[in-house]
DNA sequence: TTGTAGGCGTTATCAC
DNA sequence: GTGATAACGCCTACAA
């Protein structure tokens, strides 16, 4: 374990300030001779120099790393997200902190401080708190944030958006295209506005319909266990099949969920499509590994996390250009388990 | 916009020196008088004071960051293990930097370097690469490492590995057991050594009972993509009901792929267990999403990140306590995938 | 108990 | 073109 080299032993080895040696080990633009460039090139390659972010970053003020808060990472959905952001970070020559917030308020807000301790200059977050003073007084630090997939009411928070409600609002109208009109809808615990605006967009569409609305909600979310909305479309299932007016479509809130209901309907030997039609909303790649394919909402996960650490760069250079918010819009992917049907069943 | 607060603008407020605001907000041992240390409280508070860990690392050459290097986070296996990493992380006031290396000893590289520049103390990998040059200037700058999942020979790594033989062994023995004999294997490319010993634990077994193998590989391998390993699943599952000697049951060397081998045979009418059992190997929480439930060998995921980041932070504290390899056991899960025949089908 | 001063590794502002 | 030197924010001997 040596102690490593620094610019100033490289001088030192070369006989030249260490002021000569930042210049050209930093490919800066002041003028070097040539000589005197290939001789400290060579050198700092001998002695294996690696030059020290910390007292870079401390002079210069430039982070080389970015943040990105979610609620988990074992959610594919989230974890594409990452995925995406990395890829553009990675490109950039920036590094990328996880942090998966779990849904709690006060993880979201440690992160947050860590995150500003660390003098990250950008932050990309689907954030779940409600207090947002934490985001606020990242903000007056010079930190340029994106929100993603959750709103934030806040100025100078660019968000990036996925309109939730025409989602659940074309994913009612499929159904109905195709002949349903008893559709219930399972969902977890509705306390995220993206959750209420699945469920508002199906309403609309049930209502434009002259139809009633059946709803069930979890109460009970983990977001560390990926069983977790597996399970609830499992249990809603079970509740919906018991209500008096037993639907002929079951749309969930999210793949996961439409997987416990298509599993529960399994064992009960409710066969889909032909008992029974369900769609899904996300559009994680698992709907096409199960048995039927899971018609479903495509919500651009890895272009999300593109576009947003594309806007957080540019909201970094910072050349004054708003940057307007964008909503991103849904889109039906049809596979197989919807199913047309006749007259009422 | 506003200049952070520094200890300097705290102390010139509460008169008093930056030594002492230094002492009190490090939460040093020094003793500080009660009031004085009160007022500094307040006044930081009051002042919205943000500790800059950029000056405090410089100078104490402490990092609280870790970095994980994985083949790709839209894995579930490894979002898995980078939760266990995070939550054990965070405990301990510690931020990840995670890092998606595709398998590419370039990109793989890139990541260590943008590590070793960074500062970061600890690092837990999923090695790919042959050359280790880069892993071993990593240790002489006094960074601990750990490798996970794959195995990297070198002196004073610490190992987490987990007996992908063994397992491979497992998976046979219990479709041996279970009356079968024209056991096929479906592997994607064999370039990783998990990879070679889930393999050779197959055909020790075979070999065992005197049976022959039948062994197809991938050869394309796409880590950035969910579903490639899937696809190939069912590829290679085209390609061995082909053959002369069809089998009665197929093992594929990870979930995902056996994903797509009971999708392949699902759609060729071919029902699983009736018709043809499969073994998966990983254990992800989907296997139990899927019809029928997967019979598969579990990896701990979730557990082998928190047990790399305690030892991680073991080793980092560095109490010359010298730590030992450990070797993750392999176990069966059951499920509903594999059906026991009595004779020759 | 408190203050002074130097330095961690780097870049930037001056001089030369 | 090149070299001193002063920061950046923090900690820590050492002195008082």
């Amino acid at each position: 374990m040596s102690k490593p080299t620094t610019i100033h032993d490289i001088a030192r080895m070369a006989n030249v300030s260490s002021a000569t040696v930042s210049r050209v080990l930093s490919n800066s633009s002041y003028p070097v001779s040539q000589g005197l460039k290939e001789k400290i090139q060579r050198i700092a390659k001998e002695s294996n120099y690696v030059p020290n972010m910390l007292g870079k970053q401390l002079k210069t003020n430039i982070s080389t790393t970015i943040g990105v808060v979610i609620p988990s990472i074992v959610n594919p959905f989230y974890a594409s997200v990452v995925f995406g952001v990395e890829e553009v970070a990675r490109y950039n020559n920036y590094t990328v902190i996880a942090c998966s917030s779990l849904q709690d308020a006060a993880l979201e807000d440690e992160y947050i401080r860590m995150i500003m301790e660390k003098q990250v200059k950008g932050l990309i977050i689907s954030s779940i708190t409600t207090d947002k003073s934490q985001l606020k007084s990242l903000m007056k630090l010079g930190v340029s944030v994106i929100a993603i997939d959750q709103k934030v009411e806040e100025e100078g928070i660019v968000q990036i958006e996925f309109d939730y409600r025409k989602g659940g609002y074309l994913a009612t109208r499929h159904l109905l295209a195709n002949g349903h009109s008893r559709i219930g809808y399972v969902t977890s615990r509705m306390d995220r506005p993206s959750r209420k605006s699945i469920c508002q967009g199906y309403m609309d569409a049930m209502s434009e319909a002259d139809l009633p609305t059946m709803i069930v909600e979890s109460s009970a979310d983990d977001p560390s266990n990926a069983l977790s909305e597996f399970d609830a479309g499992k249990r809603l299932t079970d509740e919906l099949l018991s209500s008096e007016s037993r639907p002929t479509a079951i749309f969930a809130c999210n793949d996961m969920m439409a997987f416990g209901v298509i599993n529960e309907l399994s064992l009960r030997e409710i066969h889909v499509p032909q008992d029974m039609s369900v769609m899904g909303f996300d559009g994680i790649e698992m709907g096409q590994m199960i048995h039927p394919p899971l018609t479903t909402i495509k919500q651009p996960d890895y272009e999300m996390g593109r576009m947003a650490c594309k806007m957080l760069f540019d909201m970094m250079k910072g050349e004054d250009n708003p940057l307007f918010n964008v909503t991103l819009q849904p889109k039906l992917i049809e596979r197989k388990s919807v199913r047309h049907i006749g007259q009422e069943q």
